[in-house]
DNA sequence: ACTCAATTTCGAAAATTATGGAAATAGTGT
DNA sequence: ACACTATTTCCATAATTTTCGAAATTGAGT
């Protein structure tokens, strides 16, 4: 992963209500969610939540597909794991952090 | 940690100046490297440079200590390593996602 | 073609962030 | 006190992000 692609992602993830966005959408599982049930558990303008969405899908950390009139989201966890792993590659390259990463895995 | 302060540090983290700054400490290890060496390796003014690593002190992600008359920057691993395990929980609560966090171990 | 529902795009205002030169500060030695 | 170096704060500007109402779009059904 390169250093502009993982800085890209964490700015993504780096406002609240996008990381509560992702949160929700980690919670929905594999089914996914509808865009317009995400707006029903964050209460923002649909036009806001669309930006919003639109930034983790660029990023790569967010898939949709269509179901019909609506748009399912999901979680994509591949992308979230290779941003971990840099984050971990990062970390790990001097020091030992091994402890953390075995609470994540427990 | 609670998703605001999750939320600060990815943001902290999502500048590719930062996210580079950041590199460079974890690089130089617990010896840590003046604010200057860091200037002399990211080649931009200090105060600009001052600016983003206040960010990422502020958000705990870096540490200071003084030794005369020059500032020594760590990079604050637990810091690192509490949103590494935040970001695992939010992506493990509901899919399984060990191979990517496995591979950060290894 | 028309209508309804879901979602995005447009456009614009407010807020925040990024950047860096110049001045101020802190620390050490003389 | 003075000089010197390292770093931060002050200040302003440019750029980006956030927000959201209104209009446009997309897709399915009639």
């Amino acid at each position: 992963m390169k250093l502009e692609k993982a800085a890209a992602q964490l700015e993504a993830l780096g406002n609240p209500t996008r990381l509560q966005l992702y949160r929700i959408l980690v919670r929905a599982g594999d089914d996914g969610l509808a865009v317009g049930s995400v707006q029903g558990k964050l209460d923002i303008p649909s036009s806001t939540l669309s930006h919003h969405l639109k930034r983790l899908v660029d990023t790569g950390l967010v898939t949709q597909e269509r179901q019909a009139t609506t748009l399912i989201c999901r979680a994509n966890y591949p992308g979230m794991n290779a941003l971990i792993g840099y984050l971990a590659d990062e970390c790990c390259a001097d020091a030992t952090c091994a402890p953390a990463v075995g609470k994540a895995l427990a």
